[in-house]
DNA sequence: CGCCTTTTTGCACGCGCGTGCAATCACTTT
DNA sequence: AAAGTGATTGCACGCGCGTGCAAAAAGGCG
């Protein structure tokens, strides 16, 4: 016990306080100490409380990585992210590891956007035993999966803000069929009768896509299937170059009176390429919508008409996955809200 | 070896593969194998390749979890971000974990924006043994600082993209010294004499901050020390605001001709200010300029003249402190480069 | 107050790998 | 071919905590 303490004194900034201290200072055992950590640990309040004050005066806390090679539940989640260009993505892990801390769970942000490496990155997930790995926003492509054999060690495959059709794996997403039909509702009822869809990366579940609803829903409506263009990313700059290379010299009884954005980063490059490439008005001429509601498109200068994902309630659904509680049929149909904006 | 292999192939999906498998196929020790996946280990190249073919039919990959927690050293990086209105972040956080990965390291992302959880994030990090903790953008609170006794198992507090005057923390930042420099003397070589700075929130080590130099500079050089107006959060909105409530009601004389912004977000809410709440034009009434060159300002909607931080070489400075092979005196002196657009 | 039930506490063993050193092997030199 | 040298391999012990159960303590009742 003396050398402990002169240990701890002597060089506070590298040793360790370990359960070991604490419960010699508190006068009982470890196993003690460390439930005292524990919330529904059955010990006495009292025995906590003396424990906790000694933790208290020794700086101790448990240590996460014992603790999750002992138990085998390491209450980390990796979080994956392949497309930093489009804004969304800072809203989309705001709120995730907020709300996962809120929940007790540390987020392991990995960057996958070099394509060849997101296998590469499952299995670096899984050698610290992620409780799951969560895709954000992008279909996660099947031959990866596949190659990844890491992933037998990650307990749990999650696609959020995605549908996916993959059996290995749990999607977590707003309704997108109720979601396009709610905007191209409101494209209807404002007299659009010219749209033109212009859709992002094309993913293999594509049936129940964003792009595919509108197309068959407006079809359904009107007899006749709407033009659309395909930005191979979500990127402003991308669709900026396909706006206005598609229309440049094209005569103004062929364009569109709306374009219907697939999501906010699209609508904007749209926006821009219709204003500054095209000289358009917006929505005097052509009209725009957008969705995911990036704090970006509120800003005077695009005002989208966009459709705002509940991610806050989504987020607490990905945790009902971590506990094993969740109702797995509705966690792709959360339904959003539209956001009435000046661009349609 | 019987059950073990029975073991494996009953429950693929849940049994870990570890050393002594691999091990035992290759016909070596649970060491050998080990050894085969430390780059600089001494191990024969037959050896090598000999347990490396064992260990891929197994499945098996080294264990992080356990590794740290004997080696005491995690190869983990703790992200803290506490302002998720900058789309800079973004930016930043893809260079981070890209280069940190390379190296080796992994990213946990915590979220600090709730200011008072800044230290409970901080200890939480620790007790995951994190190399390090990166503050991303914000100068570190002293006060958390000092109430997180577990930052004393966090190895190195690292601010990055900021300057720190704290003792207990290194710093990765650009030199804003020869940045302001930088701009001001493109400032002054446009012409323009009316000068407004709108910074951001003030830290503690205010002296060498951009505003400070660039009041310093223009006082020396012209006698007089600019107006400024300070927003307490990189917002732009809140920029808009700033700038709107301000000018509103302020006949044509008395504005500036140039308003430069500490960053980009309130660069772009700057401009969204006078174009659509003043109906002032950019940058022929008023020019603006930015910091950080954010994707957004390079839109053909703001096209602001803002300044590049050399984030890939910020990030590898970082990676050597990581490794401790860093020339500490040059950290804080990284130096970017002006990107002159239209908005000055 | 003694017996029984219900907390509360203690403990052996294991999680998978790293460290540092000792033992062994391969190869060179004379 | 024997001795010497460096490269390669094996191993005891420990990292800090969880699990599941047994032992002990604390209440409850007549």
């Amino acid at each position: 016990m003396e050398d402990r303490t002169d240990k701890a004194s002597s060089d506070k900034a590298t040793y360790q306080v370990t359960a070991d201290d604490v419960a010699k200072l508190a006068g009982v055992s470890r196993w003690t100490v460390n439930r005292a950590f524990k919330k529904e640990a059955s010990i006495s309040a009292k025995t906590r409380e003396k424990v906790m004050q000694a933790a208290d005066t020794l700086g101790y806390l448990p240590d996460l990585l014992a603790a999750s090679l002992a138990s085998d539940r390491s209450n980390l989640v990796c979080l994956m992210v392949d497309d930093f260009a489009n804004p969304h993505k800072l809203v989309m892990l705001e709120r995730l590891t907020r709300i996962l801390r809120k929940h007790g769970w540390d987020s392991l942000l990995v960057n996958t956007a070099n394509d060849t490496e997101t296998s590469a990155a499952l299995m670096s997930a899984s050698q610290r035993r992620v409780d799951a790995a969560v895709v954000i926003g992008i279909q996660f492509n099947d031959s990866n999966l596949a190659t990844a054999q890491g992933a037998r060690r990650v307990r749990k495959l999650i696609v959020f803000a995605r549908s996916s059709e993959n059996p290995d794996t749990i999607s977590v997403c707003c309704d997108d069929v109720a979601a396009m039909d709610t905007i191209t509702d409101y494209v209807i009822e404002r007299g659009y009768r010219k749209p033109l869809f212009l859709a992002g990366p094309q993913t293999s579940s594509a049936h129940l896509g964003r792009k595919e609803t509108f197309l068959r829903r407006w079809s359904n409506e009107f007899g006749q299937t709407p033009d659309f263009l395909v930005a191979d990313r979500y990127d402003a700059r991308l669709a900026y170059d396909l706006i206005h290379g598609t229309f440049v010299d094209r005569s103004v009884q062929d364009l569109p009176d709306i374009i219907v954005c697939e999501n906010d980063a699209l609508a904007m490059g749209a926006v821009d390429a219709l204003r500054y490439g095209l000289g358009l008005r917006v929505p005097e001429d052509i009209a725009v919508t957008g969705f995911d509601d990036i704090p970006q498109v509120d800003s005077p200068n695009y005002k989208i008409t966009t459709y705002r994902q509940p991610l806050t309630a989504m987020a607490e659904g990905l945790v009902e996955i971590l506990r094993g509680t969740a109702d797995n049929s509705a966690l792709n149909h959360f339904r959003g809200q539209l956001v009435v904006r000046e661009s349609a």
